[in-house]
DNA sequence: TAAATATTTAAGCATTGACTTAATTAAGTT
DNA sequence: AACTTAATTAAGTCAATGCTTAAATATTTA
C-alpha cells in the first residue's frame, strides 16, 4: 500500500496527526479509537509500510513517531501536479500576450 | 469518497496528471487506460465527487478539466501536519538551548 | 518461574471497491 | 425517423480492506 492509499483511511490520518503532536505508545494510540487495538496495530502497520510512521521498541512497548518520507512523496506527487498545471496557464497568458499585440 | 480516498486509486492519479497538462474528453483519456470505458467513467465519477475534476457537456462529448479545490483540500491537510511537526522540533530546539544556558 | 502487561499475528467475516458486459441516455448524422 | 457516436448507469463478480476475537510473542514484575 502506498501512502495514498495508507491515508486514504480517516483513522490512519488521525494517528498521524497525533503523532504530529508528540510520539506515542503503541497503547496510547490505541486508547483514542473506539476499535480494538488489534485493528489499530494493523493501521500502524499500513503507516510504517508506507513510510509514514516509525517505530522504537522500548522494553515491552513501541514507542511510534512521524515518519516525513511517505509524507513528503505525497507532497511531492501534488507538487508536480500543481507545476504542470501552473505551466499550462502561464502558457495560456503568453498566448493572450500575444493576441493583444496582434489586435 | 474523499479526496485522500479519491486519490488511492493509480488510475485516477494518472487521470488527474493528465489533465494537468490538459483539458480532455472522456473518450480520450479512456483511451489512455487498458480497462474499459465504462471503468474510467466510474473512475471520473468519483475525482468528480471529491471535487478534483470538473465536467464541462459539449454536444455528445464531456470535456474533463481539473479542479483545484480537491487538491488543496489535500494539500491544506498535509500543511497543517507538518506545521504541527514543525512546532514540536522549534519546542525542542528551545528546550536545548534552556539546557545549554543552564549547563 | 509464574503471572501480568504491551503489542502483534492469525483466522474469519462483512463491506467496499474496481472491474466487466449489457442496457440506457443524449446528441449528432444520413 | 433510423442509425451512429459519446458517455453514463445498471447489475453482477471477485479481490482487497477493516473489523472482530482468539492465540502467540516478548518483556517486566511478584
Amino acid at each position: 500500500m502506498d501512502e495514498f492509499a495508507a491515508l486514504s483511511d480517516s483513522t490512519r490520518r488521525e494517528i498521524v496527526t497525533l503523532l504530529a503532536e508528540a510520539d506515542r505508545r503503541a497503547g496510547d494510540i490505541a486508547a483514542q479509537f473506539d476499535v480494538s487495538p488489534p485493528a489499530v496495530s494493523q493501521h500502524l502497520k499500513v503507516l510504517r509500510e508506507a513510510r509514514l510512521v516509525k517505530v522504537e521498541r522500548r522494553g515491552r512497548e513501541r514507542i511510534y513517531s512521524l515518519d516525513l518520507d511517505g509524507l513528503a512523496a505525497m507532497e511531492a506527487w501534488v507538487e508536480r501536479t500543481r507545476t504542470k498545471w501552473n505551466s499550462r496557464l502561464d502558457r495560456l497568458a503568453d498566448l493572450l500576450e500575444e493576441e493583444d499585440r496582434d489586435a
